[in-house]
DNA sequence: GTACCCGGTTAT
DNA sequence: ATAACCGGGTAC
């Protein structure tokens, strides 16, 4: 046994000073270091403290001193270890646990390992992983222990654990009380290193630890040794624990925690979530994929035919597909699209999410989509399960259920796009509910001239006890049918209700009430007459349904059911919505057809099956503005463009097309 | 084999 | 969170 040593991690906000009593002044101090004993303690809550101890093989660490409030540690946590000072001052306690030590080194010749991705590393990053030859499907393996931190990559379970492990969290102490018998391997690449057969095992890399890639031979499962990375960091905020892998990668290659990996399993199932395949690609068919490179963009500088360095490897920027982009990502304020300035893939941050562009070329409007991807499934879009029952009694006594014609507004809108309803979703939408449902006994409907005011409360109120579904209540009182709710799902947004009087060309009369649940799945054929007259019964539900403000639901010649934006005011004045009586739809703006490439037919099905898809894509569209296409108008425009931009991409390039024509005349006279 | 560039990983 | 790197899939 020999010293001890202190490394500090500190907190990102003060970074840089000291660097050498940091990780790296630890391993330059004791580079010999094998096998050692980690204190993990919080002394100020302003720093953490990992100490190391030294020790030889087999040793037993024999501590006295202060023991964890639930009592003995177990096994493995050896014991708390006096740390000097304060450190157990509010209720944090240290215990010990066995580590391998290896001394880092750099990857590379020496051992013919591999490099590492990503961005080149900092020389000698200590980490600390989870060693695999632990029992990591054992059951009760709390993921909540420190003992069971695997790091593998940062950006994802090590930032998992980092939450965790941020010794001024509250939770260390309990987390640590609690674990198991687990072994630690602390490691960087050290030149003598046995390497292993694939040489990936010892990877500091991100798959690094198991990276079974070459067909199982894998060391980690049958060497106990095997070194895995581990690094230390406090900072971490990721909500869940998440598993990414190659496609190609086998299964079981990193580990989950058992538990975490059970709920993202079942999340997966719940959502239907189709396997990722293939990667995305561009349209190829858009203002931008028919660019040439520009040549002067940072990636255009990057690649070799420009003479660049081929290191960021991107596509040119103004080349980026807008079928895909305009989907997620609203262009940065700045038009100039000539900037070199611009991010990096900021569609990264898009992409992970939604990952539905794959396909792109081939995707017609006939196919149907299901958007798995990112935030879970707003519930309301989702299928029922015994929820009926408690849905009644709970909105028996939320505020939604005792107003009536009223629509509850959440305020923090996700993402219209989120809203999507999935592909397979059931058509239940909307739901008649019966005498029995008792809502509004108390005379809930009073509130007809409620101000908008009163519903921001309501309706947080409602968003925090249901989640993150939105629906809307409306409750049409007097009519034939009395007592009867409607629920749509909707999002906040001005909404209005549809005054009876403005769909004057509607028919008047009044199709069985058998029809009114709208419900049009089931496709296969329709004849005329029953296409004509399930438009009469959306007709009808939306005349009944509070729409997103100043959408108007009337029928037209077609027959077609139209949807206007009745407010100058709205940015979507002049915009119709034209739902089909086979349901499909399509959208005009000041009488210019919205180009069938356009984002929303992409991220909505191309059949409105679904109140709540209508109801989502009235909303996307609020989202949207008319592409002003000041001086000239690309014969592509896009025609709605998302905020901040209010030009579209091909009208943009035009513009400067011709600007740059211009000048070129300027400099000729 | 090469060019392109997606998307995972890592540094900052 | 975001910028940067680069392995590797894919089309050719
Ligand atoms: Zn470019
Ligand atoms: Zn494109």
């Amino acid at each position: 046994m020999s010293g001890v040593v202190t490394m500090e991690t500190r907190r990102d906000s003060e970074k840089e000073p000291a660097k050498k009593t940091g990780e790296d002044g630890w391993r330059e101090l004791y580079p010999e270091i094998k096998k050692c004993v980690i204190v993990i303690a919080r002394l100020r809550l302003d720093r953490v403290n990992v100490k190391l101890k030294q020790v030889k093989d087999g040793e037993r660490m024999s501590v006295g001193g202060r023991r964890g409030r639930s009592g003995e540690p177990s096994p493995d946590w050896m014991a708390p270890v006096d740390l000097d000072d304060t450190d157990c001052e509010g209720g944090f306690r240290s215990f010990v646990k066995k580590v391998k030590v290896r001394v880092p080194g750099n990857y590379g010749a020496a051992n013919g390992s591999r490099k590492p991705r990503g961005r080149p590393r900092r020389a000698g990053l200590l980490r600390l992983e989870r060693c695999q030859s632990c029992d990591v499907t054992a059951d009760p393996v709390d993921i909540t222990d420190p003992a069971h931190y695997c790091c593998t990559p940062q950006s994802t379970r090590l930032k998992e654990r980092g939450r965790r492990i941020r010794l001024n969290d509250k939770q260390i102490s309990v987390n640590i009380s609690q674990s198991e018998a687990n072994n630690y391997s602390l490691n960087s690449k050290v030149p003598d290193t046995p390497d292993t057969p694939n040489g990936q095992s010892q990877d500091t890399s991100p798959s690094s630890c198991c990276d079974h890639k070459d067909g199982g031979s894998c060391s980690c499962s049958t060497e106990k040794e095997n070194p895995l990375s581990i690094l230390f960091k406090k900072e971490v905020k990721r909500r869940r624990w998440r598993r990414r892998k190659l496609r190609r990668e086998p299964e079981d290659d990193s580990w989950t925690p058992p538990r975490a990996k059970k709920v993202e399993e079942e999340a997966k199932q719940k959502t239907n979530q189709p396997e990722r395949k293939g990667r995305r690609r561009a349209c190829g068919r858009c203002a931008a994929c028919l660019r040439e490179d520009c040549g002067k963009c940072l990636y255009c500088l990057d690649k070799r035919k420009f003479g660049g360095p081929e290191k960021k490897k991107q596509r040119c920027q103004l080349r980026v597909c807008l079928v895909v982009e305009s989907n997620f990502r609203p262009r940065p304020p700045q038009t100039n699209l000539t900037v070199t300035t611009a991010t990096e893939p900021q569609h990264h941050r898009w992409r992970r999410g939604r990952d539905e562009n794959e396909e792109e070329v081939k995707v017609t409007r006939t196919r149907r989509r299901r958007w798995g991807g990112g935030r879970a499934t707003p519930r309301w879009m989702k299928k029922e399960t015994g929820g009926g029952e408690r849905k009644k009694k709970g909105k028996k006594n939320s505020p939604a259920a005792q107003e009536s014609s009223v629509l509850i507004m959440p305020t923090d809108l996700p993402h219209p796009l989120l809203l999507q309803p999935m592909e397979e979703e059931e058509a239940v939408e909307i739901t008649r509910r019966g005498a029995e449902g008792g809502l509004c006994e108390d005379g809930g409907r009073a509130e007809e001239t409620a101000g908008r005011a009163w519903r921001e409360e309501e309706c947080s109120e409602v968003v925090t006890e249901s989640g993150t579904y939105y629906e809307v209540e409306v409750e049409v009182p007097g009519s034939d049918s009395d007592e009867e709710t409607l629920t749509a799902s909707s999002t906040p947004s001005e909404v209005t209700e549809v005054p009876d009087d403005v769909t004057a060309s509607c028919p008047a009369y009044d199709p069985p009430n058998s029809l009114e649940l709208f419900s049009l799945l089931g496709g296969g054929a329709m004849d005329e007459v029953t296409c004509g007259w399930s438009l009469l019964c959306l007709l009808r539900v939306l005349r009944r349904t509070v729409l997103p403000a100043h959408w108007v639901p009337v029928l037209a010649a077609g027959p077609l059911l139209q949807l206007l934006q009745c407010s100058k005011l709205s940015s979507m004045s002049d915009t119709i919505v034209h739902v089909q009586p086979d349901h499909c739809f399509y959208i005009t703006v000041q009488s210019r057809l919205l180009p069938d490439t356009h984002t929303v037919y992409r991220t909505h099905t191309p059949r409105i099956t679904q109140l709540s898809q209508l109801v989502s894509l009235l909303l996307e569209l609020e989202r949207l503005t008319v592409c002003r296409g000041l001086r000239v108008r690309s014969p592509t425009c896009c025609v709605l463009v998302a905020p901040p931009c209010l030009t579209c991409l091909p009208c943009l390039l035009q513009e400067e097309e011709e600007e740059e024509e211009e000048e070129e005349e300027g400099r000729m006279n």
